[in-house]
DNA sequence: ATGCGGACCTGTTAGC
DNA sequence: TGCTAACAGGTCCGCA
């Protein structure tokens, strides 16, 4: 589910609430998320002091003194603010409990995601080590994904959801950037040009900063940390409007799988 | 090195 | 109405 403008936003809603605080415990229901989070919890002591909430790609990054709790939300996780007593429900997972008495409450229905305590430089850890650049950044740009992606053979939809080369886009995304830039999202990375890897850089900028704006998207069940719905599903031009009539031209939005992703697109206004 | 397919889970919806 | 199958926002691993 939660793509860049999702991890986002659970990020800034999260950070006044926790920023400064000190985490008392962490309590786990279940722990059989994508890695077993007792496991991956086990040496992480309490009472230190939340330094910063930061994000790296989809990681949610909790930066104590001796360490970071990384969290990724997976494909339908969220993380809210709640007050401690309330009742969990059956999928809320795990909590961080501060000594305000805050609690951030994990809930992830499908268990893709996970809890991790990483000791030392974050950015080294294994799952963070490889990533490509972050979307909003200036480090990428249309040079370095054309640079990225000559040479390649696979799809320039599937290139942009592989996060050694960009972290951070999605299905979703990926879909919107494609229609945005007019690009066919089965054309092959080779086909890529100076001009297009300039159209995609900027669409991928462009829709990723709208949806951060507009709290993320909700198609079924990202809340924010205040437990409410995104809007930028009102937005979308394409994704999950198979058969409907292109926001462009009123041309039909074509829906079929790419891998084994569903993907949309406007046969119209998109080449490849 | 690159590309591809399967695996990890559960809940909801579509279809018979 | 009720059962079953297909599908869903994301990685990660192993094999060719």
């Amino acid at each position: 589910m939660p793509e860049l403008p999702e991890v986002e936003t659970t990020r800034s809603g999260i950070a006044p609430y926790v920023e400064g605080e000190v985490v008392s415990k962490v309590l786990v229901r279940n722990g059989r998320l994508r890695y077993i989070v007792p496991k991956a919890l086990a040496k992480m002591p309490v009472g230190q002091v939340v330094r910063r909430v930061d994000r790296r790609g989809k990681y949610l990054l909790f930066c104590l003194d001796g360490g970071t709790i990384m969290v990724h939300l997976g494909m339908s996780g969220s993380l809210c603010v709640v007050d401690e007593g309330l009742t969990p429900g059956k999928h809320d997972h795990v909590d961080m409990v501060l000594a305000s008495g805050v609690c951030l409450r994990y809930t992830d229905p499908r268990r893709f995601g996970s809890v991790l305590w990483v000791e030392g430089d974050v950015f080294e850890h294994r799952l963070l080590k490889h990533l490509g650049p972050e979307p909003l950044v200036r480090q990428f740009n249309a040079r370095y994904l054309l640079t990225r992606a000559l040479g390649r053979k696979v799809l320039i939809k599937v290139l942009l959801m592989d996060s050694r080369v960009v972290v951070g886009v999605g299905n979703i995304y990926a879909n919107e950037a494609l229609f945005l830039a007019g690009i066919d999202p089965r054309m092959r990375c080779g086909d890529l040009t100076a001009e297009s890897s300039k159209q995609l850089v900027k669409a991928v900028k462009q829709v990723l900063r709208r949806a951060i704006e507009a709290g993320g998207t909700t198609l079924k069940d990202f809340v924010n940390s205040e437990g409410k719905p995104g809007y930028f599903q009102q937005k979308l031009y394409v994704y999950g409007r198979g058969g409907e009539a292109c926001r462009r031209c009123g041309g039909l939005i074509e829906h079929f799988k790419l891998g084994q992703r569903s993907t949309y697109c406007c046969g119209n206004c998109q080449d490849v």
